[in-house]
RNA sequence: CGGGGCGUAGCGCAGUUUGGUAGCGCGCACGGUUCGGGUCCGUGAGGUCGGCAGUUCGAAUCUGCCCGCCCCGACCA
C-alpha cells in the first residue's frame, strides 16, 4: 500500500464535508460512547461519563445550594398514573415503553417467551419522566402549608421510545435529572421555575461554555400538561439550535391529578402549585457540537474528565529515568494546584507507542493541556506545553518550576476563550429579519440535495397566531425556539428585540422579536 | 412509520451481476527498526460473510421472510 499521508484534520469527514457523521466521528475517535445491541440505547464510556459525572457534580452542588434534596423514585410507573393528566397522556402515550408480564417461560421454538400465566393486571410504564408518580408521593408528603415549599431533585434514567436516535442528543433511553418542586403560591411556583431556568443558563455558560438564549416557548412546544415552559437555547456549529434545558411551571394540573392539597394558615384546603425541570445527556451532545473541531472533541477546562496528560520522550536509555523522575514530580505538583471547584487532574501517559499517536489520541480525545518532557527539555529544566484550543503544533516551553501555578491561569483562560468563541459565532450568526422573502432565503440551502450548513438564529416578529408558526414550520422546518427574556448577549444582536413591528407571516402587528431556528 | 442507502475480522472496505466455500488496508500481538512524533520491515492472531428458511452436489453470492444501522421526512429533550 502506497504510504499513508497524515490526514489535514483527525476526523474525517470535516464539518463543512458532513456535519451529522463528523459528529459521529468525534463521539468515537473521543471514545464517549458506543450504540449498543439495544435499540436506539448507547453505551457510554469511561471518558464520556466522566463528563457527564462532573456534570451531575457541579448541578447537584448548584441545586442543592437553592434548597433542594435528593430523592429516588420509581422507574415504572402504573399506567393509571399517567392517564390522570389529560395532556401529558396525550404528549407521552405514543412514545412509552410497557411491561405487561412478570415472568418469562420456555417457548415452542426454544427461547422465551412472556409467560401467559404471569400478565399483570395493570401494565407498568417504563417511566418517560417521573411528574405522576412523584405527584402521588407528594400528595403524601404535603399536608399543611408550613410542608411548603418542597423542592425535590432526582437523578435518573428515564426511556422514551424514539424513532430516530443519535448518540447523546437522542437515545431511547436517557440520563437526566428531573427537579419536581411544590408551592404554596402560583408566584412562589413561577419563581422557582424562573430561578431553575437561571440555574441552567449560568452552568451552560460558565461551565459548558455555551451560550444560551432563555425564555418561554410558545404554547405548541410546551411540555404535554405544563401552563408554561422554558427553556435554555444554545446554538450549533451547524447553525442548527439544541434545546438544552427546560423548566416548566405546571400551575395546579399536575396537583389536581394527583391531589396536592394542603391547608393553608386561615385552615382553608387549597391545591398546591407545582414545577418540574431538567437536563439530559443531551448536554454532552451540546458540549461536543459547541466546541469540537476537525480535530475532534474539544472540551471545556471545567468539565473535562482531566485537565493535562504528561508524557516522557526518550531518546536512548540514559534519559529515561531521570525523564519519568521529573514527569512524576512534575504531575504530583500539579495535582497539588486547583482549578475552579476541584483539584488540577492529570494523567500520565506512559505506554510504549510511538508519540505521533500519542499526541493524536489526546486531541481526538480533547484534553486541555497535553505536557511532554524529552531529553531536550530536562537539559533546561522545562516542559513543552501544548494547548487544545491552538494549533497542534503550537508549544511553549515552561519552567518547570513555573508550570504548576501556571495551570489554573491557562485552563481558566482557555474556558474563557472556548466561551468567547462560540458566544462570537452565535453573534455571527444571528440575524434580525423583517421580510419573508429575505427568511426564506435565510433558511433554505442553496443545494437542495446535499444541504450545505446554512441558516442561524432569526430575530424576527411573530403576531403570536399558531397558524403563523405552523405556516413556517411546514415550509421551512424552522420553529420558534423561544421568546428571549433578557435579551441576548452578544453586540449585534443584544438591542433588536423589544420593537414594535410586522409578523413575519401575516404582517399583523407585533411588539417584540422572537427566536426562529432550524433545530434538533 | 414513509422514501433512500447499507449490514463481510475491532474499524473502513473489496468480493455478490457471471454460485465452487473469504480477501485488502488500518488496528491488535510478537521481533527488529525508527522515534520531539500520526515510522518502516517481518511474523502472527482474529470472520457460523446480520438472522432464519428455501433452491442447489455446492450459497457471502440466487429466492423469501425477519432483524438491525445510517441519511431524509413525520415525532421528540
Amino acid at each position: 500500500m502506497s504510504k499513508a499521508q497524515p490526514p489535514k484534520s483527525a476526523i474525517s469527514p470535516t464539518r463543512a464535508e458532513d456535519y451529522a457523521e463528523w459528529y459521529q466521528q468525534v463521539v468515537r475517535a473521543a471514545d464517549l460512547a458506543e450504540t449498543s445491541p439495544v435499540r436506539g440505547c448507547m453505551v457510554i464510556k469511561p471518558w464520556g461519563y466522566a463528563i457527564w459525572e462532573n456534570i451531575q457534580r457541579v448541578l447537584d452542588g448548584m441545586f442543592k445550594a437553592t434548597g433542594h434534596k435528593n430523592a429516588y423514585f420509581p422507574l415504572f410507573i402504573p399506567k393509571s398514573f399517567l392517564e390522570k393528566e389529560a395532556e401529558h397522556v396525550e404528549g407521552f402515550a405514543k412514545e412509552c415503553a410497557v411491561v405487561t408480564h412478570h415472568r418469562l417461560v420456555a417457548g415452542k421454538n426454544g427461547g422465551l417467551v412472556p409467560d401467559p400465566e404471569a400478565e399483570l393486571e395493570e401494565p407498568l410504564i417504563v417511566r418517560p419522566t417521573s411528574e405522576t408518580i412523584i405527584g402521588a408521593a407528594f400528595a403524601q408528603w404535603v399536608q399543611s402549608y408550613r410542608d411548603l415549599p418542597l423542592l425535590i431533585n432526582q437523578w435518573a434514567n428515564v426511556v422514551r421510545w424514539e424513532l430516530r436516535t443519535r448518540l447523546f442528543l437522542r437515545t431511547a433511553e436517557f440520563l437526566w435529572q428531573e427537579g419536581h418542586t411544590v408551592h404554596a403560591t402560583a408566584e412562589d411556583a413561577r419563581e422557582e421555575t424562573l430561578r431553575m431556568l437561571g440555574v441552567y443558563s449560568t452552568f451552560a455558560e460558565q461551565y459548558l461554555a455555551m451560550p444560551v438564549i432563555r425564555g418561554p416557548k410558545t404554547a405548541s412546544e410546551r411540555f404535554p400538561g405544563a401552563v408554561d415552559t422554558y427553556s435554555i437555547e444554545a446554538l450549533m456549529q451547524d447553525r442548527k439550535a439544541l434545546q438544552a434545558g427546560t423548566s416548566h411551571f405546571l400551575g395546579q394540573n399536575f396537583s389536581k391529578a394527583s391531589g396536592i392539597r394542603f391547608l393553608d394558615a386561615a385552615g382553608q384546603q387549597q391545591l398546591a402549585w407545582t414545577t418540574s425541570w431538567g437536563v439530559s445527556t443531551r448536554l454532552v451532545g451540546g458540549l461536543i457540537m459547541t466546541h469540537s473541531d476537525d480535530d475532534g472533541l474539544v472540551l471545556p477546562p471545567r468539565l473535562a474528565p482531566a485537565h493535562a496528560v504528561l508524557w516522557p520522550v526518550f531518546r536512548g536509555d540514559d534519559t529515561r529515568a531521570p525523564i519519568l523522575e521529573a514527569i512524576e514530580k512534575l504531575a504530583q505538583a500539579m495535582r497539588a494546584e486547583r482549578f475552579g471547584d476541584r483539584a488540577v487532574e492529570v494523567e500520565t501517559d506512559l505506554r510504549d507507542i510511538s508519540g505521533g499517536d500519542k499526541q493524536w489520541e489526546w486531541i481526538k480525545k480533547g484534553i486541555p493541556l497535553r505536557i511532554e518532557i524529552g531529553p531536550r527539555d530536562l537539559a533546561s529544566g522545562s516542559a513543552m506545553v501544548m494547548r487544545r484550543d491552538r494549533g497542534p503544533k503550537e508549544k511553549e516551553s515552561i519552567p518547570f518550576a513555573e508550570l504548576p501555578k501556571r495551570i489554573p491561569e491557562l485552563l481558566e483562560s482557555m474556558q474563557r476563550g472556548l466561551f468567547e468563541k462560540a458566544l462570537a459565532f452565535r453573534d455571527e450568526q444571528t440575524h434580525a429579519i423583517d421580510d419573508r422573502q429575505s427568511f426564506d432565503r435565510f433558511f433554505t440551502p442553496k443545494s437542495a440535495d446535499k444541504p450545505e450548513i446554512h441558516g442561524g438564529l432569526a430575530l424576527s416578529h411573530w403576531c403570536g397566531r399558531a397558524e403563523c408558526e405552523t405556516a413556517i414550520k411546514d415550509a421551512l422546518k424552522v420553529t420558534v425556539r423561544c421568546i428571549p427574556l433578557h435579551g441576548i448577549d452578544g453586540a449585534k444582536a443584544a438591542e433588536r428585540l423589544k420593537e414594535p413591528g410586522a409578523c413575519i407571516v401575516c404582517r399583523e402587528p407585533s411588539q417584540e422579536r422572537v427566536v426562529f431556528a432550524k433545530s434538533y
